[in-house]
DNA sequence: TTTTTTATTGACTGGCCGGTCAGTTATGAC
DNA sequence: GTCATAACTGACCGGCCAGTCAATAAAAAA
């Protein structure tokens, strides 16, 4: 065919587009966090990306879609980090391996956290909630169950799997959305060790009963 | 002084105003907890609720008015469902009466649970979040030590209730928001039964250490 | 009844913001 | 250097929406 006539070396222009749209993500992750996805316009966005407006829309179709973006790359992330680096030998060391990565996302990705966290995304709104925004929160939730599958009994019932994965996410991000309005960070740090310890334990109860 | 020259039996007009003005609030709680208080237009209320558009900013200043009055309405509710009809004996039987009384207010007032989870208004957002809006958080946060502070040891240090604290109502919260996307009623009411029991578990022993 | 006060209305305004597009600039090919 | 292409720009447009206000309706007083 007659594609391929012109094979730029396009190195360095593919280059400076990534570079931009780095940019732009970031600027648009720090916003959404700090204000909320509603409030920010693509104009703060791009002002805080030191970029034109007309950019934004040269590497997103529109607001909706650098959000999906954002959103979903922020749920990869956090299964990313939920990966074990070596496999937890009892249920128990799994669930305080999970509390902990939640609570370090919370602590070193904490624009992602509140990405993840605007009830808007998270929760089931009866409106025109795209299905594109509910799919990355059941992939993580999937994900969860995939890690504790292995520590549960092969008959168990799918039904008290969820029901227990739910329990470990909602607990998590519950938790530590409750505490950023009442604690400050040094207690949040404390409280996390002894509240992991006893929560891993309770469910640990629920699965065996 | 000349006031109070004029001093109408207004009794009619006192109630059609209340009436109309229960009318806008249950409208908007409605179309907030349906979309999102970010995205819901004064005209979409006044619609709903039939009325002319002028007609909310007679009994409200502005829109964020009626959000602040309907979220402190709402916590005012939570709180007094808190409220146990006869004390409880042991710290366990209060933990479990809290788990018991979220969900029953997750499943009888779904408008005001929606309203209240809002991440916007649930998180403590850098920007320019009205301390009005946090206000009635902490508030609930309060109310829940009060109700547990009478089973706890008197020289446990404040900030260890505090942690157990935005541990109930965070889990709270928290587990049924993540229940909303992941599982359908039923699975919910099945769930919450050993649930509750289990984690009332967890923290007395948390408490206990 | 008429008058006075209060409640409601909805057309209108002014500003904001998402999205566009003709023009500019940077990069690379030749 | 010229030309071609891709990246970036920001003034502009159009729609939407919070909030206003002069007019109207309803209620109470006289």
């Amino acid at each position: 065919m007659k594609t391929e006539t012109k094979n730029y070396g396009k190195n360095r222009l593919q280059k400076r587009a990534q570079r931009t749209q780095n940019r732009l993500k970031k600027a648009a992750l720090d916003v959404f966090s700090e204000k909320s996805v509603d409030a920010a316009t693509v104009e703060e966005i791009t002002e805080r990306a030191d970029l034109g407006k007309g950019t934004l829309y040269q590497h997103f179709t529109d607001k909706e879609d650098i959000v999906v973006t954002l959103v979903d790359e922020a749920v990869s992330h956090l299964i990313e980090c939920m990966q074990p680096k070596e496999v937890p030998l009892k249920l128990e060391d799994m669930l305080e391996h999970l509390i902990n990565i939640h609570y370090r996302f919370y602590m070193d990705s904490k624009e992602e956290f509140l990405l993840l966290f605007q009830g808007k995304l998270l929760l089931k709104l009866e409106s025109d909630t795209p299905e594109e925004l509910e799919q990355p929160f059941l992939r993580y939730l999937g994900e969860i169950e995939k890690l504790v599958l292995p520590y549960l009994s092969a008959k168990m019932e799918s039904k008290k799997i969820r029901r227990f994965v739910c329990a470990v996410a909602g607990f998590s991000f519950g938790f530590f959305s409750f505490a950023m309005i009442g604690m400050s960070k040094e207690e949040i740090k404390r409280s996390i060790k002894p509240l992991r310890r006893t929560f891993t334990h309770g469910l640990r109860t629920f699965l065996g009963q």
